[in-house]
DNA sequence: GCATGATCC
DNA sequence: GGTCGTGATCATGCA
């Protein structure tokens, strides 16, 4: 141990990086080993009822599927299935993948117009996969006491977030109904609660404070619905003219500019023109000039140090930026974008987890964090402590930095996960 | 073991 | 003119 600390001591401390280390990789790994212990209760019974449900209607789909086909093949094999579609009922192609027809989600809903059997494939495929991954999944990871243990990661991204593998509990379905039944069966021990807090657009804030654009700046500072206000500044119309699809499209160019996305999967993403998608990007840059500004100053930066990092000096190094291959470097400049937002807000996240960590040992000796998604804490505890948790989780995970902006997370508490996301 | 496609942030 | 959104894990098919 003393012959490892003599010898990296001095190379992290070089690099700025010791507080990093101490501060909190290092206290982050008991917090995170009983995390692992605690584990999260799964209501078996309704998981595997719910199994049966998914296997049921997926059968129905499987019959649905041939007949409308004329004949039977494997639905799984992307193979087989685009064989049937393009070239046995002549659907139009849209993409290629390396070896034929891509029959992914954004192909099958361009041809829901075209062929019933599009429809029913996408309802197969969403089933199979709630079945194969999480009904049958969990249930197999599932401890004698009824509990499931994932595994916390700490050394396998390159931005800094933790990953969960076997299994991994940071992928659970959400986007949709069906889908989200699944956080139903998360469930806390009989009377305790599960309360759950996020943090509210924790990488949008980061780049308003990293970047300093003051409209940014002054939109989250006015604690209003940060799509809607960018929206409105965006498209120069009143806050309450800001209609539904203005938002929408706001919204997704927001998401886009944290990965340092191009006009063309803009246009893909709100399904309209390249040039339209351009134009909404100059807006934006011309709305936030600072941001362009930061862009611009992050890509030379990463360029000259080879490397980019986050507010904690957390560092990626981006040989890619030095490329002649267009696609590599490229993908380098879209990493140099990206990592110091969404490897900053893991930063914060990480520190929050000590934050609440020990605050939960000193004030709520039975409560305990059970799981983290990113920009997400899980805790259990009595149900008696409910709101005292949900203070507390909210206070460390805003008061854990001082930006030049607020930092906001909401608190809810339920029976199950679903319940407590609120 | 790679390719594809699903899930999450 | 081609290219084209960060970071992950897992199940399945198929060579």
């Amino acid at each position: 141990m003393d012959a490892l600390y003599s010898a990296l001591e001095p190379k992290l401390r070089e690099r700025g990086q010791w507080e990093l280390f101490e501060e909190i990789e290092l206290p982050l790994c008991r917090c995170l080993a009983e995390m692992e212990l605690a584990g999260c209760r799964v209501d078996s019974k309704a998981l595997s009822d719910f199994g049966g449900l998914l296997s049921r209607r997926a059968e129905e789909l499987e019959s649905d599927i041939y007949r409308l086909a004329d004949g039977e093949f494997n639905i799984n094999s992307p193979k087989q299935l685009g064989e049937v579609l393009f070239d046995r009922l002549g659907l139009s192609h849209g993409k290629k993948t390396k070896t034929g027809w891509s029959t992914n989600a954004d192909v099958l809903e361009k041809l829901r117009g075209e062929h019933p059997v599009a429809d029913a494939v996408l309802e197969y495929r969403q089933l199979t996969k709630l079945k194969s991954t999480y009904a049958d999944g969990l249930l197999k990871a599932l401890d004698p006491d009824g509990r499931v243990r994932t595994s916390f990661q700490m050394t396998v991204t390159a931005t800094g977030r933790l990953s969960s593998t076997e299994p991994n509990l940071q992928n659970i379905p959400t986007r949709t109904d069906l889908g989200s039944e699944i956080r139903r069966m998360f469930v806390p021990e009989a009377g305790n609660v599960l309360v759950d807090a996020d943090y509210s657009q924790i990488e949008l804030r980061l780049l308003a404070h990293i970047s300093g654009d003051e409209g940014m700046r002054a939109a989250f500072l006015s604690g209003g619905d940060f799509h809607a206000e960018t929206a409105s500044r965006v498209f120069g119309v009143e806050r309450k003219d800001v209609t539904h699809e203005m938002r929408r499209r706001a919204k997704a160019v927001n998401f886009g500019i944290v990965y340092g996305i191009s006009a063309f999967s803009l246009s893909q993403d709100i399904g309209t023109t390249q040039k339209e998608a351009k134009a909404y990007m100059d807006a934006y840059f011309a709305t936030f000039p600072g941001v362009r500004a930061y862009m611009d100053r992050v890509v030379e930066q990463a360029r000259t140090d080879g490397y980019v990092e986050t507010l904690y000096h957390r560092r990626r190094d981006l040989p890619e930026l030095s490329s002649s291959n267009f696609n590599l470097r490229s993908f380098g400049e879209r990493v140099a974008l990206n990592m110091p937002i969404q490897g900053t807000a893991a930063d914060v996240m990480k520190l929050a987890m000590i934050a609440v960590w020990k605050r939960l040992k000193a004030e709520l000796t039975q409560a305990r964090l059970v799981l983290q998604v990113h920009d997400e804490l899980i805790v259990e505890c009595p149900a008696a402590d409910a709101e005292k948790a949900s203070t507390l989780l909210k206070e460390e995970m805003e008061g854990v930095a001082q930006l030049s902006v607020p930092l906001t997370a909401d608190a809810h508490w339920g029976k199950n996960w679903l319940e407590a996301k609120g």
